[in-house]
DNA sequence: GCGTATTATTTAGGAAGCTAAATAAAGATA
DNA sequence: TATCTTTATTTAGCTTCCTAAATAATACGC
């Protein structure tokens, strides 16, 4: 654990930055997931949860695979799999839709819906005490940072073909 | 793809942070892996390589499967199987240790001496590019900030028991 | 010296993500 | 209408991570 000698001349500034981001999304999943974990479900599942809250909230109650996924930034196979995990604990229903029989349609189940009511309050207080550290000045400096970081990130991209896909969202 | 209004109250800030450091992390990983890929390899295979070689600069030419596993914030059976992938395409290599039985010590290839060496300086300025959006003096902000933040997540968890394990580590 | 930690790795099994290809339904066009 | 293309989802198979348990070797204490 001793420092240690830098490697080389390198970019050592870019560099960090990617591990210190790695770090601390990795200690944010490390410190949120227990308290997902004693209610029976993962991150993940409470993004998947928390997004399907939202959504019917504004109204719209059903999703297709394709609308979470985009919801989620993760792609259509992951979504099938998840939702498969979520239907089997009961907290998430499948239906066809009427429109379009391609679609499947995706919703909380009460039991599902009951969940995030019983978790979104707590969620945001142990989020909010995570925050703490730096002051309010600094956690909007962060987010404006970040903010205009990833936006260039999305230009280089556009050009690239490729588009959306990440690893988890809301947390 | 509307803003949309806002959920709630709820806690904005902390909550578009993560998902900010989330996106990051995505588009990082999505710019860079199509550069490893050409090589043959992927990005989590090229930390391991550079963190073998950075190793060996330090004389430290033969690694543990803990000691790898803690460079690179994953946990033992991760090594186990990351290693495995590396041996099998000829990068890496596995041998025992004289002192002791129990362990195995990881080491580059001369292939994968070869293949870090081609790749280090073409990466470097990918990353570079990537940092430019932000001037010299945000970038070492963002720095700071992550830095805090981390530290912090950090200390939360010191009384949790658990420590290390992440996602991925050098990129 | 012998039995009991403790330490190092691997195995087993699972979650969550990916791409590519298969299937099925819609839509468009000729 | 019949074909062709596009869209929506799933299946198959892989990577990378995890925890818990099995295996093996070392180190300690008496």
């Amino acid at each position: 654990m001793k420092p240690s000698s830098l490697p080389k001349p390198s970019n050592v500034a870019g560099d960090s930055t990617f591990r210190l981001l790695l770090r601390t999304i990795g200690n944010v999943r490390r410190i949120l997931d227990p308290f997902f974990a004693k209610a029976g479900i993962s991150g993940s599942q409470w993004a998947i949860l928390w997004n399907l809250y939202r959504a019917e909230e504004d109204g719209h109650a059903l999703l297709r695979v394709t609308d979470l996924g985009e919801r989620l930034l993760i792609r259509p196979p992951s979504v099938t799999g998840a939702v498969d995990r979520l239907v089997r604990a009961g907290f998430v229903l499948r239906s066809n839709s009427d429109h379009d029989q391609r679609s499947k349609l995706i919703q909380l189940s009460p039991a599902g819906r009951r969940l995030v009511e019983t978790l979104h309050a707590e969620h945001d207080k142990r989020v909010t005490s995570l925050m703490d550290v730096l002051s309010a000045a600094e956690q909007r400096q962060l987010n404006q940072l970040l903010h205009r970081f990833v936006t260039h990130l999305d230009e280089i991209q556009e050009g690239t073909g490729r588009e959306p896909s990440a690893q988890r969202s809301s947390l």
